[in-house]
DNA sequence: ATGTCC
């Protein structure tokens, strides 16, 4: 095994040679004490493994809340490019397709919670299904659950759960364009139609935050955001229509066999060419999955609205309750990027990572001409989250990509260990946090002991220049699965 | 992450 080099404060090198075959090298943005960390669990392995795939371009990336996931690390970047035989890996979009999160804005500040905090928590906890299984907010019925996987946000507002100009604050204008819903099995669907508007369970939350300190002026009031100001991050995914898919298409692709002259070194990193027709259909069945996630955490907002006007009794439209901005964390897309100095269609696989576009990426809607994209980056439970923006040298440094969270640091079963539900929730409390009524039996698995730090991620993220941090928000109240 | 095994 070669040595790891650094490159500067934020970037490490995993050369050519770190495992066989890598046809090029691992890079790894993240201060030294994270770096040592991803080594430590082997997902630094699980980079250098990823640099194995056919068509690879650039290098295997892994932004500094990297662990250890299925095949690919959990915060990995991939390109791959159809013209030099480049495959699509279900592996490199995650269980969880289409899994983001979203901010929502109020004109309500703290002040305004002093006495109605816990009414709030609980009025959430009501309008919120959440937790394994979880019926959602608005039942499908029949083909409706194609419209769902083709027209994502849209289908949601068009049922009522939401505003008409929600889409525009959606990265996607909240539809992911080459869906296919007829590549989504029936199975998956039959799991779908129950559970849109469910929060899930995991690190799946929605919380009560304050801004609790502004770091990028022009861009916070761009995007309405003040110090002081209450507002509601959600986190969410696709439930398990998007873990049905992922499953299907993995026996799908293991049906082929080794058809490709490709042995990866790890059989979880399963994939296909992407001038292959499987290929075609994953990706048509993963958008699809991605358009259910976006209309998801529709109408888990559009519940957030229904839970503040009932406490507050006032409008949504009066409370300000605004979106900020939605972003998917667990997808591949086909983007252009300069390749050897020629731009080229490329398959950006991202499990764990977040497209974060500059200010002069020509993609970018104009309103964010000035900052950049908006990026959300959910801290672990009762800790800081934050909202940043994209920059230019993210292009060519990362495909324009940085981090997507927290990242996990200790196993489920091993942080289960070091506290009980209910000891958790004291000190949440104490800490002046209120908690919504849950399974306490799962609560100390999403413990913060068991999650990096996200001010070190972020300020990792920032340090390689991938992003910018725009604000940092406090948590109030949380709601868990 | 996940009807934590069809």
């Amino acid at each position: 095994m070669s040595k790891t080099r650094r490159i500067d404060e934020y970037e490490w090198e995993l050369p050519i040679g770190f495992v066989d075959g890598m046809r090029v090298p691992g890079r790894v943005f993240a201060s030294r004490e994270l770096f040592d960390k991803a080594l430590a669990d082997r997902a630094a392995e699980q980079v250098a493994n990823v640099a194995t795939l056919p068509g690879i371009v650039g290098a295997s990336f892994a932004m500094p809340d990297i662990h250890w996931g299925y095949g690919f690390p959990i915060g990995g970047v991939a390109a791959t490019d159809p013209a030099s035989d480049g495959v699509l890996s279900p592996g490199g979009v995650g269980f969880d397709i289409g899994c983001g999160v979203r901010l929502v804005r109020t004109d309500l500040t703290q002040a305004d919670l002093d006495d109605s905090l816990r009414e709030l928590v609980h009025a959430l906890g009501n309008q919120v299904p959440r937790g394994v299984g979880g019926r959602g907010r608005l039942p499908i019925q029949g083909s409706d659950i194609d419209r769902v996987l083709t027209e994502g946000v849209a289908y949601a507002i068009e049922r009522g759960a939401g505003w008409s100009e929600d889409g525009q604050s959606c990265e996607d204008l909240g539809t992911l364009p080459d869906a296919d819903a007829s590549q989504v099995s029936e199975r998956a669907k039959e799991r779908g139609r129950g559970q849109l508007g469910s929060l899930g369970a995991g690190n799946h939350f929605l919380e009560i935050q304050i801004v609790d300190a502004i770091r990028e002026r022009s861009a916070a009031e761009l995007l309405g955001l003040v110090e002081g100001q209450v507002c509601v991050m959600i986190h969410s995914g696709s439930r398990g229509v998007g873990h049905q898919t992922c499953t299907d298409y993995l026996r799908s692709i293991d049906r082929l066999g080794n058809a490709f002259g490709y042995a990866p070194p790890d059989r979880q990193l399963a994939c296909v060419p992407l001038n292959h027709e499987l290929a075609e259909s994953y990706r048509g069945a993963m958008n699809a999955c991605g358009n259910f996630a976006l209309a998801n955490r529709q109408v888990l907002m559009d519940g957030v609205r229904a839970a503040f006007e009932s406490v507050f009794q006032s409008s949504a439209r009066d409370l300000g309750m605004q979106l900020v901005y939605d972003v998917s964390h667990n997808l591949a897309k086909l983007e252009e990027h300069s390749i050897d100095g020629t731009p080229r269609p490329v398959c950006v696989h991202r499990k764990g990572a977040t497209r974060a576009f500059g200010p002069s990426h020509p993609d970018l809607p104009e309103r964010f001409r000035s900052t950049g994209q908006p990026v959300l980056i959910p801290g672990s439970m009762g800790t800081s989250s934050f909202v940043l923006t994209g920059t230019d040298a993210a292009a060519t440094k990362s495909f324009s990509s940085t981090c997507h969270g927290a990242g996990r640091a200790m196993s489920r079963t091993k942080a289960k260990k070091q506290m009980s539900g209910q000891e958790l929730r004291k000190q949440l409390e104490s800490a002046g946090i209120a908690l919504a009524r849950t399974r306490w039996k799962l609560l100390s698995e999403e413990a913060p002991y068991a999650y990096k730090d996200a001010e070190d991620v972020v300020a990792a993220c920032e340090g390689a220049g991938l992003s910018r941090v725009v604000a940092r928000l406090r948590p109030v109240g949380v709601v868990k699965g």
